[in-house]
This record gives C-alpha cells, sequence and structure tokens, in this order.
RNA sequence: GCCCAGGUAGCUCAGUUGGUAGAGCAUGCGACUGAAAAUCGCAGUGUCGGUGGUUCGAACCCGCCCCUGGGCA
C-alpha cells in the first residue's frame, strides 16, 4: 500500500501468456492489501472466461479485481477504452459514473496485471488525443476493406494522407483502415495526432513493472499442456458454443481469442478436435514470440522474474518483490 | 512374387522439353498509438532415398538396390 505521502504506487505485471503471472498476482495481493486490474485485450469480455483464462470466481471473491468481463462480446473494445476504465478504477477522473472503484484502489495497491503490451505502453506513455471516430466514418472504412485490396486502400491513402501512407506498408491492411478513419473524421493525419504531446495515466507514479519470463521451450509446453486442459477438463468448448448460439459477429475481436474459431470450426465444419487442438495451441506459440518481441523491445527495462525459478522458489522471491514494493 | 504410385527444406508438396532447386506452413529475427490473443515485414536450411551408368552437364533419362502406400496373386 502507498505512502500517505509522496506518489502513489502500483505493481505493473506483463509476460507472455500461460508464463503465471496472474498467479504471482494473486501471491502478491495475499501479502498486502491489493486490487488486482487486467490488462488483457481478451479478459476485459463477458465471454469465453476459461479460454481466456481469466481469474476464477474463487479468486475473484478473495481478492478484489477490476476490469474482468466487464465489456459485452459484441463490443469492440480498445487501448482507449481501457485506459478510460482504468482511470475510473485508479479514482483518478475519468466519467464518474461508477461511483467507489476508485475507492478500493486508493486503500489498496493496485496490481495491473495481463499480455497485452500496448494497454501497458498506454497507460505509461500515453495515447494520442485523436476523438472519437464518428460511427458512420468507422463503419464506412471497414466495409471499404472488405471489398477492397490493402493495396487499394494504401492507394486512397496515399492521395488522403501521404505522411500516414509512407509510413504504413501496403500490405497492412489494419493500419490503413485506421489512418484512414482518422483523417476522415478528424479531418487530420493520425501522424500530427500522435505528435501531440501525451502523459501517461500512470506519470508520476511509483511503478514496480515486473516482466514474468521462462525458458521459451518450456513455456510452449505449459501453454500447449493449459490449452488441451481447457479443453478437456475445462468448458472451452462450451463457452465457444454459446459464443455462437449468441450470433457474435464475426468480426468481433473476442472472435480472435486464441482457440476460439479453431473450436467453433469442430461443431460447424468438418474438423476433427484434435487438428483444432493442435491449430489453436501453434497459434498460442506464435503469439507468445510476438508477445516476447514486443517486450524485448518496450519493456527493457522491466524487473525480470524467471518464473521458473518462481515455481520452486517461490517464497524467497515473492518476499523480495515484497521488499522492493515496501520500498 | 508381380503390377502401379511415390521417396525433394522440420512438415505438406511444386519443379516446364536435362543447365546442381522453390512455395505454403513451421522455426528464428523484427515492426507496432483506439481490433494488439490484432495486423504486418525480413531471413536460414537441402549429400533432391542409395548406387552405377548415359551426357559437356542429371532432381529430371537408363540399370540395380532400399523404403512407403495401394492393387493383384
Amino acid at each position: 500500500m502507498s505512502p500517505r505521502r509522496g506518489p502513489r504506487t502500483a505493481v505493473l505485471i506483463a509476460g507472455p501468456t500461460a508464463s503465471g503471472k496472474s498467479a504471482l498476482a494473486i501471491d502478491l495481493a495475499r501479502a498486502r492489501p491489493a486490487v488486482i486490474v487486467n490488462a488483457d485485450s481478451m479478459q476485459v469480455y463477458d465471454a469465453l472466461p476459461t479460454l481466456t483464462a481469466q481469474p476464477t470466481r474463487r479468486e475473484r471473491d478473495e481478492i478484489p479485481h477490476r476490469l474482468y468481463g466487464h465489456v459485452s462480446p459484441e463490443t469492440a473494445y480498445s487501448v482507449g477504452a481501457f485506459v478510460d476504465d482504468v482511470a475510473r478504477v485508479l479514482g483518478m477522473g475519468g466519467d464518474g459514473a461508477c461511483g467507489n472503484d476508485g475507492d478500493v484502489a486508493r486503500e489498496r495497491l493496485p496490481i495491473i496485471v495481463g499480455g497485452t503490451g500496448l494497454y501497458f505502453k498506454a497507460l505509461t506513455d500515453g495515447l494520442a488525443p485523436v476523438p472519437a471516430i464518428r460511427e458512420d466514418v468507422r463503419a464506412h472504412w471497414r466495409t471499404e476493406r472488405a471489398w477492397q485490396t490493402p493495396e487499394q486502400l494504401h492507394a486512397i491513402l496515399e492521395a488522403r494522407d501521404a505522411v500516414m501512407a509512407a509510413r504504413l506498408r501496403p500490405s497492412d491492411p489494419q493500419r490503413i483502415v485506421r489512418a484512414l478513419e482518422v483523417v476522415d473524421s478528424t479531418g487530420r493525419s493520425l501522424a500530427a495526432w500522435q505528435d501531440e504531446p501525451t502523459e501517461g495515466l500512470l506519470e508520476g507514479w511509483r511503478l514496480i513493472r515486473v516482466l514474468a519470463v521462462w525458458p521459451r521451450p518450456e513455456l510452449y509446453a505449459r501453454a500447449d499442456a493449459r490449452f488441451s486442459q481447457m479443453v478437456h477438463a475445462g468448458d472451452a468448448r462450451d463457452e465457444v458454443r454459446a459464443l455462437t448460439a449468441r450470433h457474435v459477429p464475426s468480426t468481433a475481436p473476442i472472435w480472435g481469442a486464441l482457440g476460439a474459431r479453431e473450436l467453433a470450426a469442430v461443431d460447424g465444419e468438418d474438423v476433427s478436435l484434435e487438428s483444432a487442438i493442435a491449430t489453436a495451441q501453434q497459434a498460442t506459440r506464435n503469439y507468445i514470440k510476438r508477445q516476447e518481441t514486443w517486450a524485448r523491445r518496450n519493456m527493457q527495462s522491466w524487473t525480470r522474474i524467471d518464473m521458473k525459478e518462481y515455481s520452486e522458489n517461490g517464497a524467497e522471491n515473492l518476499q523480495k518483490l515484497l521488499a522492493i514494493i515496501d520500498g
């Protein structure tokens, strides 16, 4: 818990999927009064709790958790929404709609944990102050994306916003569409917005940054095992069926949850469960690698915790971490 | 035992009329500002089953052998 005077303290725990970062957060929260705040782009949805590895009911009863499953799966959540949500949860202004969230955070140490690197970066470094995109504009460009090749969209961007066009690869539809909707909706290049000085939400805080790491082959093995467990011993398949039954549009981000499409295909198409599992495990390994690449670049200075060592020698490692937190 | 079809990158396969090999995936590395569990970029590697031959030159043509799958006996 942060001292009476001086900056507020927060713990940031990042790390690849299946690294055990959530368990680490819980260990900390058992040792100090804390709130665990989610920084994972998939765990925010009120869907696929097993498949996205959301904290269990029991864990949530024991320790206050925030921003887990608080978003409807039909919604397209975003980094911006995340930063707003965290501001609210930490009692830092926001729209103030949810009264006492911030109070909890003021009494307790916020432990922000998740695997979405961009979310952490937005929290610490801030986000370009691009206004909300008009709905019709967004819908228009997302439709265009289905009709045009990325190269065609890039050509359109070239005409409207040469700076962004030069910055983006003609093969990268997602970023091209974003650049297009920004110029179209705000009349200004995304590049210009990004030049605006920004301040991170957590600016001025005392931050304990922790990165959970594993030797790659062992992490891959853990992730593989965890996925088959979600399917064979957990509710993953039923969750996916529920999502299908709910007719959540296939373009909703929740369908990007690792394994969601693969498991849906077992019920819909002619795909065996074994091959669906293998494909999803493969995708998970690929994702882990991307997360590690991000961390190498963006989390260079974070304190690395060897989770293999931690799993064997937890108590001692935990004490060290607590000593740092208590400062 | 005979007849087919195959044996090429870690995997699945492509390789035109002979000129010492490629694509997807995997792997590794990288980018990343409101879909980030997303979206993209770059880069290895091969005794072309073995062996003998034809040829200036063989993954490709010929002989023999080995292995796999299928069929016939």
